[in-house]
DNA sequence: TCATCTTTGTGCACGCGTTCACAAAGACAT
DNA sequence: ATGTCTTTGTGAACGCGTGCACAAAGATGA
């Protein structure tokens, strides 16, 4: 998944682990889906398929809530979806500011996942002065001097940074000293906020050098079992650097 | 961070650690900064400020990669950015395609970052022919008829799902059976492959709903510790439900 | 050459998260 | 009522990741 690593040094909240935070809104997709077909009742074992995850987890993260299955029959859908909704906070209305309008701010702005789970994009905020007034989905853009005002008058407790990584600091402390209290911030930097301040991070480059790393290794992998199944004396140095399965390219 | 979470069941790649792994891009970036600030050598305690991690945790994850510090002085920035770059199989291209060029997938086409560490955007893809041949960050998107071609073409083994829900899973079946081995998925939805491909999602929706639990839990204990602190007893059920600390919103 | 000082590399202990395996609970049929 | 069958909820063991604390290594100066 993405960076969405967690910084928090893993307090666990009111009892609920955050691991176990972090995978409820995906048993709540799946069960919102079941909803939508009228499923009644769903065990965990059908759960945990639909949700990519194994059954015991699943039962086990479902504990924390309190007991809402019944044995021998399993879960009533409308009944964990509400109190899952409940318990993530999406039983109310969380207006979001988006700063940074730019290509991926636009896209965030347009996406529709905010608006479906209680998230309301409030305003769009950038600092550049043509943008202002400029509708991007329907909602006008704000200049970044106005941001204090917007965020008090709309009483919004998260921010959505989507800034370049230059700006991404300043406009944090910006936004946590008018009272923003939950960031996303899709900028490639460390953030860094006072106690009480939650910060999630997405970075798609990072997640891609991820996976380049898991793909190096299953060239080298591959390479090796074919060098020996094939003839593994042969595999001495075929013209590369003194050391066989590294790539031999030199640095400066 | 974003919903980065890991697939995979921890098996330990080569001797570095998963979470080392997760980790390696963030200290490349804070290495590259200071390179382009042309220092010569850093400390863990301060690469680790820069990081924004523990420097034990950073000294540990170095020490995976082998033995690249000199005591009483530090590490060689570009020793140390050739390393890590290597590692994590940069010093080699890849070549990625996006598909589905919807707001969200020509913001990722426009994303500088993809270009900047080796990933080199070979080919936009998407299901609509009115798109074919537009240009979309100077590449003309191509249509899903010719998938398979164009994997295969240039040699793709990354692949970014960038389309609606509904159409991720086939698109990710088309993607491996065609030769992708690593996915990067923005759909909303759990994919199922085959063992030995790499998934990663980042999912904008999730990180908000995660966001929301803490911000609830923050203002939960406000309000609680608010009435403790002036007067406890008065705390009886001030009209809400039989459960006070939770929110009087019924379901239907 | 020797002493001092800085910083790395790591042994160790601790805690969170995952998974197994099973007892308890309830539904359902007889 | 009683028995059987399904499925939950959880005790317990295990493994990974984190952070402390320190010994070893090397630089630097006398």
């Amino acid at each position: 998944m993405a960076t969405g690593r967690t910084h928090r040094p893993a307090t666990r909240s009111r009892g609920i682990p955050e691991a176990t935070v972090a995978r409820l809104p995906l048993y709540l997709r799946a069960l919102t889906a079941l909803s939508e077909r009228s499923v009644p009742t769903v065990s965990s074992e059908e759960l945990a398929a639909a949700a990519g995850v194994n059954s015991a987890k699943l039962r086990k993260d479902f504990s924390y809530l309190g007991s809402y299955g019944t044995r021998g029959v399993g879960y009533d859908v409308e009944y964990l979806v509400y109190q899952i909704s409940r318990e993530l906070g999406l039983t109310q209305d969380w207006p979001v500011v988006i700063v940074g309008i730019g290509n991926l701010g636009a896209a965030l702005a347009n996406y529709g996942g905010f608006a479906s789970r209680g998230f309301r994009v409030a305003a769009l905020i950038d600092a550049d002065p043509a943008m202002a007034g400029k509708p991007v989905a329907g909602i006008p853009v704000q200049h970044t001097d106005d941001l204090e005002k917007i965020i008090d008058e709309n009483g919004v407790s998260i921010g959505v940074i989507a800034t370049p990584a230059g700006a991404a600091q300043p406009v944090c402390d910006r936004l946590v000293a008018a009272g923003v209290t939950s960031i996303l911030n899709f900028a490639p930097t460390v953030l860094s906020v006072p106690d009480g301040v939650d910060v999630r991070k997405v970075d798609l480059s990072i997640e891609l050098q991820i996976l380049a790393f898991h793909e190096q290794r299953k060239a080298g992998e591959e390479a090796e079992a074919q060098a020996g199944a094939t003839a593994p004396a042969e595999r001495e140095n075929n013209g590369k650097g003194p050391d066989g399965d590294v790539p031999a390219v030199m640095p400066a």
